[in-house]
DNA sequence: CCGTATTTGTCCGTATGTATG
DNA sequence: ACATACATACGGACAAATACG
C-alpha cells in the first residue's frame, strides 16, 4: 500500500520533504491573506486539506512558529501571528542594522553583473515611480533590496533579512496606502548604487542604513494619512 | 498506562512540552562539547537516551537544525554542525549590523539602572584582564554585549543576536587561545559606555560596531597565533 | 458546575530510501 | 553488483487537556 506519495492534490511540486511543502504552501496562503490574520490553524483540518498525516502538519507549523509567522499556544493550538506596529518599528531597526551590514560587504565585491542588475532595477523603479504604480514600486523595492543583501554573499545576512521581510509583509499585506514619497526612496536608490559603484564602504553602508531609517519614517507617515484620511 | 510524562531521567524540568525540553537539553549537549562536532544524532537512539518516542525528537531536531546547530539531510539523518573559519567571518559581519543598531537604539533608552550595571561588568573585565583570566574575561564580555543588546527592548534583535551567539559558541567552543589583547577590547568597552551615558547615538552604534569588527580581527589574530606556534 | 466533544500531545507500527558487506 | 541491515519519513491510534453547551 502506497503509505508515501499521497499524490499531491494541487499545484504538485517535488520537494524534499511533505513538512517542507506544507510550510511553503501554509507560508504562502497566510502571506497572501487566504489565511486571516489571527485565525486558528487546526491540525487535522490541515491534514485533511493537504491529504497527509498530522506528522508533517505540525513539523510545518513549528518551523513556521520558530519564523514567527504563528503563534503556538500549548494545548491550545495555532494561530496566525498578529503583527502589531510596534513590531514593525522595532523589525524596521533591526532591518537597519542589517541594511548596514550588507551596504559595506556588497561594497567590497561589487561586480559589473550585480551593478547592471541594480541600475536596471532601478530604472524600472524609476518606471513605476511616474506611472505611480504604488504595488509595482513596492515589488521592485523589495527586489532592489533582495538583491544588494544576497550580493554579500553572507547566508546568515540574507537569512535574517528574509526573516524581517515575512514579518513586514505578514503586516503590510492588508494594504499600504497613502503617499509614498517614491522620488525621494529612489533618490535614495541611486546613492547607493552609486557608492557601490565607487567601492565606497562606508557611503554604502550609511546610504542604506538610512535608506531603511527613512523607509521607516515614510511607512509611519503613511500610517497616519490613512488614519487621517 | 502513563504514556505521557515519562518522569525524565535526569535534571528534572517541568517545561513546556516534550519537545521543548529535549531541545534545551540537546542544545547543552552540543554546545557543551559532549556532543562531538560532526556526529551523527540518531533519532531512536535520543528517544531512548531522554526516554521518550521519535515524535518530540524529531521536532526538537528540526528546531535545531533552523537553529543551526545541526544539519538535516533528507533521508540520511542530521549531524552536528560544522561552522568553518568562513562561517564565523561572516557572523561577525552580521553582529557587526546588530551590534550598530544596538548602540543606536540604547543610546535613546539609557536607564541609570543599566549604566551601573554595565559599569559594573566594566570593572569585573578590568579585574578579570588584569588578572589574565582569558575564561571569565570572555564570559564577562559576552554578558556585557548581552546586556546592551537586551536593554534595547527590541526581541528580534535580541532574537537575532542570540543566535549568532549560539554559532560563534559552537566554533569557538575548542577552545580560544593566544593573546586576546583584552586591553584594547576594553578600551572600547569603556568607550561604548560613555556614549550610551551621553545619550549618543551615533557614538554608541559606531563604537559598537567597531567593536564588533575589532573582535573579529582579534579572533582572527588569535588564530593565526595558535597555527604559528 | 458538570458532562461531552473536539483538539492537541504523544507513542508505535510500517514502508521507503540509503549505506554497507 | 546484489542482498542485507538500518535509519528516516510518514501514517494511524490513544490519552490528556481544553472548550462548549
Amino acid at each position: 500500500m502506497a503509505q508515501r506519495g499521497p499524490s499531491k492534490d494541487s499545484t504538485a511540486r517535488n520537494d524534499d520533504s511533505l513538512f517542507a511543502m506544507v510550510r511553503e504552501q501554509l507560508e504562502e496562503m497566510i502571506l497572501s491573506g487566504e489565511i486571516e490574520v489571527g485565525a486558528r490553524l487546526t491540525e487535522s483540518t490541515l491534514a485533511a486539506r493537504f491529504g497527509v498525516s498530522r506528522g508533517p502538519i505540525r513539523e510545518a507549523l513549528l518551523l513556521l512558529a520558530e519564523a514567527g509567522l504563528v503563534k503556538m499556544v500549548h494545548n491550545r493550538g495555532v494561530f496566525v501571528r498578529e503583527v502589531s506596529l510596534e513590531d514593525v518599528l522595532q523589525v524596521y531597526d533591526v532591518r537597519a542594522g542589517l541594511a548596514r551590514a550588507a551596504g559595506r560587504l556588497v561594497a567590497m565585491r561589487a561586480t559589473p553583473e550585480l551593478l547592471g542588475q541594480l541600475h536596471d532595477l532601478w530604472d524600472r523603479l524609476e518606471a513605476a515611480r511616474k506611472a505611480q504604480d504604488v504595488h509595482l514600486y513596492h515589488a521592485l523595492n523589495t527586489d532592489f533590496h533582495i538583491a544588494i543583501v544576497e550580493a554579500t554573499g553572507n547566508q546568515r545576512l540574507i537569512d535574517f533579512y528574509q526573516m524581517t521581510e515575512r514579518e513586514l509583509k505578514l503586516f503590510t499585506r492588508r494594504g499600504v496606502g497613502g503617499p509614498s514619497r517614491a522620488d525621494r526612496s529612489n533618490r535614495e536608490h541611486l546613492e547607493i548604487v552609486n557608492c557601490i559603484a565607487n567601492g565606497d564602504e562606508i557611503g554604502a553602508a550609511e546610504a542604506f542604513e538610512n535608506h531603511t531609517l527613512a523607509g521607516k519614517q515614510r511607512m509611519l507617515d503613511s500610517l497616519s494619512w490613512r488614519t487621517l484620511s
